[in-house]
DNA sequence: AACCAAGTGGAATGACCTATCCGCTTGTGT
DNA sequence: ACACAAGCGGATAGGTCATTCCACTTGGTT
């Protein structure tokens, strides 16, 4: 704390070499396309490759994997934080609960990663903690105006969402290419359970075939 | 085909030796409670481990995974098939389709290995497929008598119950102590959804605590 | 009691992963 | 232009895992 207190407090410790920053953004880019297609189980090896550094260069800018992640997933984090603001000023407090929820469950359809994000612990992740607990907060005064506007239940519950997403991120992990109809159609019957009056239509089931045929085999059978 | 014409068909090739029987039934036993804890993940060794045998004995009588999966799972699932055909001769279709929903929800509560048995693609194990497929049906008709009666959405899908499943499944792997009452509000979510008058009261969400606290760190980061 | 196919366990192999080490390269301040 | 700290990447150590091999035991039959 003596000698070099230059730099403001204490964040960015020093300023990185410039080719250091470019490695860095082509790191954090490769592992954003990694963790979207593979999920966060993603070696750092294939990372490192993908992003066409070496292995040394990846661990000596992350030295954790979670530091790896909360750098990839802190803006992703951060728009749905904003998401779930906008949708508690709009207008009609139920359509932007649904429109949330729908908008949520669709992010993670498309990004295994951000998936799995939103529904672990961060540990020491404080960046990633933070948006989620904003966007918590959000989210709990929407259900508010939603539960006096009359749409929504009064026994739903802040902690449903999670556990929707939970839901939804399992559905999405245990069937392959018909994962996003599948969990259009799970998101869909959520809806109706939540609100009031529920008889909304519903999404169409995906077919059978689709569904079986699509369910994963076994990654080294962790089948979740 | 032309010596050992013996032995009826096909199935059992030949009778394995006393102490060969013993040993397949303390590998069953112990996968049982293994995966039952550890899910369809555990590694072969730690098996073999359990059962006290050595690691070639375990291959020589299970060469794949599946097929000692296949092997410990069977009874479960033929009793899940049973829960199913008794479900469908209840005398309210309503109240047998609830109950069998509740049933092998809390089944997969309880048995991780199980949760993922029921979610999975089973290759070439015709034992599990065709248990599946008679559970299937056996719902597929009760869901007309419960349409029949009123008490079931005419919008129901029968592929609603797997994608359920996955959901479930998706809810106990990501919260550890929480899983139970987590996947229990779910469960009594989606049965609201799919009633047709549906206002029955729902299970208790757990806290923001638990569901946090028990969330999953990052089992070598496969968060789903 | 003696034979031997069937059965056994542990060592060995090889794939894949995280994480660290270390000699070489390069951006940058002077 | 030079010096050198910062940065680099391949090699490597050490872990877990599935799967195979092989020299040794043993149940059952005669």
């Amino acid at each position: 704390m003596e000698p070099s207190s230059e730099s403001g407090m204490c964040k960015r410790a020093r300023r990185l070499r410039s080719d250091a920053e470019q490695n860095r953004d082509r790191i954090i880019e490769a592992a954003r396309n990694v963790y979207r297609r593979e999920g966060l189980g993603a070696s750092m090896a294939s990372i490192a490759r993908a992003a066409g550094v070496g292995i040394a260069t990846l661990f000596r800018r992350f030295p954790t994997r979670m530091e790896l992640i909360a750098a990839v997933f802190e803006e992703p984090m951060r728009r749905n934080r904003d998401a779930a603001v906008a949708a508690r000023d709009e207008d009609s407090a139920w359509e932007g609960f649904r429109g949330y929820v729908e908008t949520v469950c669709a992010l993670q359809a498309v990004n295994r990663g951000f998936a799995e994000v939103l529904t672990m612990n961060y540990g020491t992740a404080k960046v990633l903690e933070r948006q989620r607990q904003e966007a918590f907060e959000a989210f709990t005064e929407l259900i508010g105006r939603a539960k006096r506007e009359g749409r929504l239940r009064e026994d739903f519950s802040p902690e449903d969402l999670p556990i929707l997403l939970m839901a939804n991120a399992g559905v999405l992990g245990a069937v392959g290419d018909a994962g996003p109809a599948a969990s259009k159609r799970l998101v869909g019957q959520m809806l109706r359970a939540f609100s009031e009056s529920g008889s909304e239509p519903l999404p169409p089931a995906p077919g059978p075939k689709e569904l079986l045929r699509g369910m994963v085999r076994q990654r080294r059978a962790g089948g979740g």
